[in-house]
DNA sequence: ATGGTAGGTCTCCTA
């Protein structure tokens, strides 16, 4: 049975229920994991979910930061949750499908602003949850499973607008990338997204400050899509809706799908 | 080099 998912960094899903329930109408995807819903779980506005046909769901939530959550047509239920970093923040909620993949959503912290972490703390513990996400994956080898989310990093220099002018700036900066590299091989996940799509830029995010987001294309790939070598072979389709940041009150994130043939 | 926009919330913090 193929099924398909997406992962979109929301930015609120209050204030967007309307566009994720127009991404869910139109695209249909079988799950959706959504990141910094900014919201308490039990403010979700998961009625209007459930009534387009997703009326499964599982869910971590802070007051107004991070957030994350899962939206399934078929049954999900929780299979743990991570404190990486010790932060108290609500950046990982996992599910398990009744086809018996697990799926991992993760909003990895953005970092703050100054690439060093003896003089900038946020990203000193951004650093510190990729560890904790190599540790926990290195230990225990995933199966049967999909890694999603926000993970705040473009690794490749054809995931950025310019390798040259983003070296030095939070999200693709050397240390980073090797953090995310290791965190990735710890696990043996296969980033389905470049799988499918080898070669030419890719972006999934793009500023809100700029002044015409879409003219001057200034985008970076910081949301990914990956899968345990079991199941990865079966990943097909991968592709990124750029439209969506375009919509009406946009997320600065567009979703990124995959279909898995399981 | 700087400042630009957006969301949430006990007015500034986070991205």
């Amino acid at each position: 049975m193929p099924f398909s998912l997406a992962t979109w960094n929301i930015n609120s899903v209050r204030l967007r229920e309307p566009i994720v329930l127009k991404l869910l109408a139109e695209q249909g995807p079988d799950v959706l994991c959504l990141q910094e819903c900014k919201s308490p779980v039990d403010k979700i506005p998961r009625d209007g979910f459930a009534a387009i046909g997703y009326p499964h769901m599982v869910a971590r939530g802070d007051k107004g930061y991070n957030g994350v959550a899962i939206l399934s047509k078929t049954p999900i239920k929780e299979a743990g949750d991570f404190d990486f970093a010790g932060l108290g923040h609500a950046r990982h909620i996992a599910g398990r499908l009744e086809n018996g993949v697990t799926i991992h959503n993760f909003y990895v912290p953005a970092g703050g602003d100054v690439p060093d972490r003896d003089k900038n703390e946020k990203f000193g513990q951004k650093l510190d949850y990729l560890t904790d996400m190599r540790d926990h994956f290195h230990a225990e080898a995933p199966q049967k499973s999909i890694l999603v989310g926000d993970l705040n990093i473009a690794p490749r220099e054809d995931d950025v607008w310019s390798h040259k002018q983003l070296l030095k700036v939070v999200s693709h900066t050397p240390i980073e990338v090797e953090a995310l590299a290791e965190t990735q091989d710890a696990g043996k996940w296969v980033d389905i997204t470049r799988q499918d799509i080898p070669d030419g830029l890719l972006y999934s995010w793009w500023s809100y400050r700029a002044k015409d987001w879409d003219a001057a294309d200034k985008g970076r790939r910081l949301d990914h899509i990956w899968a345990t070598p079991d199941i990865s072979n079966a990943a097909h389709s991968s592709r990124i809706l750029r439209d969506a940041r375009g919509w009406e009150k946009p997320s600065d994130h567009a979703p990124v799908f995959a279909t898995f043939d399981l």
